[in-house]
DNA sequence: GTCTATACCTAGATAGAC
DNA sequence: GTCTATCTAGGTATAGAC
């Protein structure tokens, strides 16, 4: 730490030390997410995801102090993992119709690619996000909101039907979920052990064309008298 | 417990021992809900839910020999309070329509009025449905291959539009059931400390008019080519 | 059926040598 | 940074008196 001698290399060990921290930081919270997700927080004990890292339980206590830093790390990485794919929405220049395809491939995506990510954040939702509540409140409910903002502003330019914007945002999230939360049990009704590609497929195909009849301007002649 | 004096009140007292006895689990089991899916399986200690329950630790124990055996209780008694609800699709020869609002319906006020009983199903569906996985094999399974099979049937004789009846299956159970486990983040989007009842009801009508446009007829005017 | 007492274990966390 | 050893709390579960 003190940079007392004047050697043009240590810096750059120092450097080195650093980034290797970084890199054994993240691949322990890369097994953690797994095994949170399994067995859930309390579920998990850092013997096991030491184990299952290849290094000592007390080694892993030197990187992450404590328990709840580690799981802290592990939702941080969730949430820059996910939200770094969901800023399709954006586009609301475009047409709403394919931004909105992108965004539901992208999600049910992300739940084929990364389904431990999407189960700790659904666990830690579920048990009233009593240790994440507020990181979900800073970083998530914004990006909800402008996503709502989006369709609130089709809607007023007429490009889309007069949806409820706020319920049919949290039914798309509901959906694309799903299929990382659920597919244990999908996998059971379909009788395979784990869902195919096709399945995914299958789901992501249902999805758009539930938004895309819900949203068509078609549908709704006569429907700006509400209530139906 | 030896009936050995000839008393004819014997059997009667018996009998009530034994109603209480059920009643008393009854209670626990119903106390034990809430607290499993606050804090999931490993996180919760028999000694709180003892302490809501309003006896001692080793009370409790009397009646449930194992931590696992209450559990496993408490997700008999979710099954049979939701699957009781759930054979609203049975009415096959009904306008399809009205068979589906009702049991949209029926699922969302599942998930508002016994939020907890959806999430500790939800958590463990999540976690892999490593305690409970055999049950949801025999009792839920079947039961969501029978609504499958109906929507099929309504499919072949023209009734609704070629949709993947799995899918959206699967799709009207993960929008109804996120009002029960994703309602913390639904809040925090909203601004709200919890969800009002016009926040079920929008969301139902959400849900319904979605699965009303993917069932709809003439949304798919050239669709019967369709492989389905 | 209900209580007190306790066995037994595992977990998270800390101390200190190297 | 990594190891051995250890502390401590809290958990499930059991034994036995009443």
């Amino acid at each position: 730490m003190p940079p007392k001698i004047g050697l043009a290399a240590a810096p750059t060990r120092i450097k080195r030390r650093v980034i290797n921290r970084d890199r054994l930081e993240a691949d322990i919270a890369e097994v953690a997410v797994r095994i949170f997700a399994e067995c859930g927080y309390e579920g998990t004990s850092i013997a096991a995801i030491a184990e299952a890292a290849g290094l000592s339980k007390q080694n892993l206590m030197y990187y992450y102090p404590t328990k709840q830093a580690l799981y802290e790390r592990v939702l941080d990485d969730v949430l820059d993992d996910w939200l770094a794919r969901m800023d399709s929405l954006a586009h609301e220049e475009q047409d709403p119709h394919n931004v909105l395809r992108a965004y539901i491939q992208a999600k049910v995506r992300f739940s084929r690619e990364h389904p431990w990510a999407s189960r700790v954040y659904a666990m830690e939702v579920i048990g009233g996000a009593k240790l994440y509540g507020e990181q979900i409140h800073d970083r998530v409910v914004p990006l909800l909101r402008k996503d709502i903002d989006v369709f609130e502003k089709w809607i007023a330019a007429g490009r889309i039907a007069p949806v409820n914007a706020t319920h049919l945002i949290f039914m798309i999230w509901a959906m694309t979920q799903s299929y990382a939360d659920f597919s244990a049990q999908m996998a059971l009704v379909l009788g395979r052990k784990q869902l195919t590609r096709k399945d995914y497929d299958d789901g992501e195909e249902t999805i758009v064309r539930m938004v895309m009849a819900a949203i068509s301007l078609q549908a709704w002649p006569h429907h700006h008298a509400q209530t139906e």
